[in-house]
DNA sequence: CTGTTAGCGCATTCAT
DNA sequence: ATGAATGCGCTAACAG
């Protein structure tokens, strides 16, 4: 049994009570427009304190085929990177009086259809996924059925209703900006590609070398995996290569700290001997010494905003173009320009690039 | 409407398919002990897949009272710490088949009171309280109510079934530790005091500094707020005071990070001039330069076992004692002795204790 | 202004 | 082995 057990009183308890129909209780619990007498109604709200009367949402929802509950589709709610996500989701659920069914797919095929069939199964009034899968098969077709009421962040490969944020667009800047800065040599850490997102900011970082005619040395681009460990290696590797980068950027803040401990194993420094910059710009990155630049995605604002336009599909309106969310780069000391850094840079210059 | 919309089909839909009562495809549908021809059950599967039939989860919680769902009201998911217990409640509850909804509190008094009332509602089966408030009113009576079908994480005033870790004791191991690192002059940077944890780590602190022979110095004891920011503010506070502490316990990892940069920025080096421990063991404590010595909460374990305790109380057995969970001190290099440390502690020793 | 009635989709007696 | 009927708690026609 519920919690409601089996006391817990009925609006036929109520009705009793105050000595009325179910049907004027009802009224007077939803507002109707119909009039009710101020004193019957009197009754009822007495009689509604009296028994401690709640309304029981699984009858209503089972009438109404409204269960003003969402679900909420992440790879991890335990990544801090969606538990933000999903914050600003359940805010603005909230605000419209829905709750939020979440449902973690660790990216895996399984758990994701999985997960939408228990959330179908509740009766959920709409989707949100987030945590794009690149390549994943099955899941199309699955979607499109949902699609009136579906609304993802990034992208899914369907043309879904979606709220995205322009990665590819942010490598670019993070290039721009390194490139600003006097660096030619510059590298990228990838997070695993089976993450749209992840493939983006790989595809923006390819893009911004051709747009600045850097070269695109081999062994400059590692894939990762997202974790402090797999940013530890991958800079490791990095400091293998006979040629080292000037500069580095990586697709999650949390790379970037890894690299770092990697980076003063070594005795080098940050900005002294490379530059570095990341991506989601999380708190940590003012702290950190040096100071981190980054690139922040709103990340609450756009789990807010997806669920804003879901509700906007929900009540019948048709689904705008994807909503763009601006990226920005926020620039702190660990892509600063040092005296030494340049001297060193004319050095390798000379060297023979590949 | 939701998910299902018009169409979708029902029970009344197979039935008809595949020309036979309701009562039958429900049997087929839970393996009921009911027999059921093998012709006709085939006839029945053969339907609910031609008409991708999916029970309604409302229709049967309506009639069952149990709606599979539990609740689960922390302060806040996008704080990493909760992020955690959260993921373990859920895939605690996943396995039973259990879907949780979340409610976010921020602790305010209001939001857990509206919490509760959407969790009831919503008529979840049970409830996980975590992010225990010191000192709340009128929230008793509301849990009582709730006794039976309540876990707490933590403890929250009232003698509900709990599951715990001891605050008080991690912190007593915390200055244990540092005492026999050499370290005397001990302060503490504490965490708001709304939240029983915090409390509890307090009065662990000072019940080791008793039981340690230390003294409570004046200015060694501060409060902040979890974050980065008030780390930093308080670090600023014992670096201003006329004599600096050798050691600092942090509440939290956040206020330790946060303290490193108030440190550096003084041109002090940890562990050299500080020996710092923090509370979490997050995982940069190990990619921190210097790595950190922190306290270990199992986190995703307690929000499992939670929820585990939880489906015993479910299933009518009566509440065991409160579940203890072990912390754990990972010692790191943040607590090493250094020589340099030494001999200025011996120094300072000399002069006037307050 | 108020009450009677008919389902929403399903599991469960109780007959057959 | 099968099915008809009942009701979970509620809202929404439709009558008074």
């Amino acid at each position: 049994m519920g919690v409601l057990s089996k006391n817990s009183a009925t609006i036929l308890d109520v009705a009793r009570l105050a000595r009325c129909s179910i049907t004027t209780v009802s009224r007077v619990l939803n507002n109707s427009s119909h009039k009710v007498n101020e004193e019957t109604r009197k009754r009822v709200l007495e009689a509604i304190r009296a028994l401690d009367y709640r309304p029981n949402a699984l009858a209503k929802s089972l009438l109404s085929k409204r269960t003003m509950t969402i679900g909420a589709v992440v790879p991890d709610i335990s990544n801090p990177y969606y538990a933000e996500v999903v914050r600003g989701i359940q805010d603005a659920a909230d605000q419209e009086g829905y709750t939020v069914l979440i449902q973690n797919t660790d990216r895996l095929s399984d758990r994701l259809k999985r997960g939408i069939h228990i959330l179908r199964e509740k009766n959920v009034d709409g989707f949100i996924f987030t945590g794009g899968l690149h390549g994943m098969e099955g899941i199309g077709e699955l979607l499109c059925e949902l699609k009136e009421r579906t609304v993802v962040i990034g992208r899914l490969g369907e043309d879904l209703p979606s709220v995205q944020v322009d990665n590819e667009q942010a490598s670019i800047l993070a290039v721009e900006h390194l490139v600003q800065k006097g660096y030619r040599r510059i590298a990228y850490v990838s997070g695993a590609l089976c993450s749209t997102t992840m493939v983006d900011r790989l595809e923006g970082f390819r893009n911004a070398l051709k747009k600045f005619n850097l070269q695109e040395v081999p062994g400059y681009i590692q894939e990762g995996k997202q974790t402090l460990q797999s940013g530890y290696e991958a800079m490791r590797q990095l400091l293998s290569l006979p040629e080292t980068p000037e500069a580095i950027l990586f697709a999650n803040d949390q790379m970037l700290f890894g690299a770092m401990k990697a980076i003063s194993e070594e005795g080098l420094r940050v900005p002294k001997d490379f530059a570095v910059i990341g991506f989601d710009n999380v708190p940590l990155c003012s702290y950190f010494d040096p100071t981190i630049t980054s690139i922040e995605i709103p990340k609450y604002e756009l789990g807010q905003a997806a669920t804003r336009l879901l509700f906007s599909l929900i009540r019948g309106e048709t689904p705008h173009a994807p909503l763009w969310f601006p990226v920005q780069l926020i620039e702190r000391e660990s892509t600063a320009e040092s005296k030494l850094q340049s001297v060193d840079r004319q050095k390798r210059k000379r060297l023979p690039t590949y």
